[in-house]
DNA sequence: ATAAACTTTCAATAATTATTGAAAGTTTAA
DNA sequence: TTAAACTTTCAATAATTATTGAAAGTTTAT
């Protein structure tokens, strides 16, 4: 496989793995060639080598800087921005992690604290209820809290502290 | 809050979930509804409750079986099928790691490691696409085995097991 | 100040994904 | 058997989500 095939594979793979983290193909894309480029790319760059629009670039670069995977850099004697992408996988991961709790788990977290505080009339169905979205909760918060607990150990968390403890 | 505001309020946060470990809003919501059901339901049921049509439970109702979620039982003296969810969350957890590690998270590694074992040409750009696939085919298979470890202690995993050396 | 270089916005459109409903298929009771 | 009760399938349609591209906005150099 030469370099040209690997990279398009790569990116097209990475980019329809993106509903597993949470975010869009195009997103996922961009993010994946940032990736493995050497150098900060324009969105000139990202638009010829993915083939979008502009517009679109211009949208999902905003957005992977809103989860603070890419930044803007600046290149001295250069009048357009470049980006770059987080290259340490475990910060990614670490940031990825944070901001899908953040984002999703906290807010359902949230419902089920308040479905199952609901008022128990004594029914099978309202014991039902409640007792089956207080374990949701539970185990909701128990594996926010463990990822988030995973992802904050700064250094090689998961093959030095954690990983080792189950082998 | 009442009985059934609190149904409905459960019914579609769960179902908006749903992306987030990877199935679709009608499957998610009909999995919640089955969740907090004190008795197995009838497709008929199903449809009345999420207001669905029968071609789509039908269908819906099938994915959920091939997950392993969701398990036909026979009511006797009743000719229609019934339908019933698994109610442990924690081995409903294990059920959707299981699932996901196979149906998304495997392939996934099997075409990183096909990219990063590209010949090395000696180019800076090479280099980078090798150390860089490498690096989250590792990450992504790190992530992996820890999900399916934890996943597969049967006994109050989370929180008797690794929770606790991590508090 | 102004114009070139660049970025953002957003209404229109395209692509994708979910849903319907009716016809075809299957099972069971008599 | 056969016909009623039920389930599945799938082409058509609807709903949702992503993408475009051109106009509006912004920044910078002169």
């Amino acid at each position: 496989m030469e370099y040209k095939e690997a990279k398009e594979k790569f990116i097209s793979t990475w980019g329809s793995l993106g509903t597993l983290w949470g975010i869009n193909k195009a997103m996922a894309q961009i993010q994946a060639l940032l990736f493995i480029s050497t150098k900060p790319l324009s969105m000139e760059d990202v638009m010829e080598e993915l083939k979008i629009s502009r517009g679109n670039t211009s949208m999902n670069l905003r957005q992977l800087m809103d989860w603070g995977i890419v930044t803007k850099v600046l290149v001295s004697g250069e009048r357009k921005e470049f980006f770059t992408t987080e290259k340490d996988v475990q910060e990614l991961a670490r940031i990825v992690a944070k901001e899908r709790s953040r984002r999703e788990i906290k807010p359902v977290i949230k419902v089920l604290d308040e479905v199952s505080s609901i008022k128990d009339d004594g029914s099978e169905k309202t014991k039902e209820l409640i007792k089956q979205t207080k374990a949701l909760r539970e185990l909701t918060d128990d594996l926010d809290t463990l990822m988030n607990k995973l992802v904050n150990q700064k250094q090689n968390w998961l093959t030095k502290s954690v990983f080792k403890l189950m082998k």
